[in-house]
DNA sequence: AATATGCGCAACCGCCTCATT
DNA sequence: AAATGAGGCGGTTGCGCATAT
């Protein structure tokens, strides 16, 4: 007995998404809030899959998605996030508010990949490639290669750990995911046992009672629905945080900060005798 | 200017997990 | 306990654009 199509092919649409389809999706959710999937477009009016509509929202429409190329520190994070979780790229995204896993795994696979290989870097172990000869230069030290120094530095300190090294892309300090263990909380966090501190998105989600003339009266005096969705398409363009929505970069900055003032404090704690 | 090649990204596909019946 | 449905995930594909020849 196999399983039924998540949709009816027959008379479903593929391939790119026209603006109009957007609009569709993005008065059906904000109207009433995220349900069924698979029921979203028949009653939003789609000849979509539940699952493209899905897709779609959660990588696309959302307006809580940064646009944009991966800051530096995010890039790092998600290589440290890599070495330790592989290519959960879900659990990933969890971290970095804002980003999908669709656009970290490209991100991953477009950029990063090429940079640690680049750097003599396995992006799937996060080892050292050409490994024989970088084992005759370290005096045949069987330590593991350091999975995220992707500064390619060579200078090898005492410490043993293969993830205190991290460093940024740019070679500034960075986390180190070793010194990310030494809490206990905030390893439990990071590796998906706690719920990210990230913002939630039930808060703008809409129940269902509201109609769009309480959505234009509490987001502004746009003079019809459509004016408001095309607000919400131009901050797709622009980015959430060019209106206003500094609250996510401020969770985020706080989540780095913690990490970064554990490491510091890891780094102190380590330099003593 | 025309063609070939490479790259980045949005979207799809199939499988898996979990909740419900 | 088994069957089913729905959502979620990771891998892959294909299109459009940029750059090279």
């Amino acid at each position: 007995m196999g399983r039924q199509p998540c949709c009816d092919k027959l008379g479903v649409k593929k391939g790119p998404w026209t603006a109009e389809e957007d609009n569709k999706l993005i008065n059906f959710i904000l109207t009433n809030g995220q349900c069924r999937w698979r029921a979203v477009p028949k009653l939003a009016g789609l000849r979509r899959c539940g699952k493209s509509c899905r897709l779609r929202w959660t990588n696309y429409l959302r307006p809580d998605l940064k646009r944009g190329l991966l800051s530096e520190s995010e890039e790092q994070l998600v290589i440290d996030l890599h070495a330790r979780l592989g290519n959960r790229w879900s659990k990933i995204a969890a971290r970095l508010p804002g980003r999908t896993d669709n656009e970290i795994k490209n991100h991953w696979n477009t950029h990063i990949k090429k940079k640690l290989i680049k750097r003599g870097i396995d992006p799937v172990t996060h080892e050292a490639l050409q490994k024989d000869h970088q084992d005759t230069e370290t005096n045949n030290h069987s330590t593991p290669v350091e999975s995220t120094n992707v500064t390619g530095s060579s200078e090898e300190t005492s410490s043993s750990s293969p993830h205190e090294n991290c460093s940024t892309l740019s070679g500034e300090p960075e986390i180190s995911f070793e010194s990310l263990c030494e809490d206990e909380k905030l390893l439990s966090y990071l590796l998906g046992d706690d719920e990210p501190p990230l913002v939630d998105t039930m808060s703008w989600e809409l129940p269902n009672n509201i109609n769009a003339q309480n959505i234009n009266s509490d987001i502004g005096a746009f003079a019809s629905w459509d004016d408001c969705v095309r607000w919400l398409l131009d901050a797709q363009d622009f980015g959430v945080h060019d209106f206003g929505f500094d609250c996510f970069d401020e969770i985020e900055m706080s989540v780095l900060d913690t990490l970064e003032t554990n490491n510091k404090q890891y780094s102190s704690h380590n330099q003593e005798p």
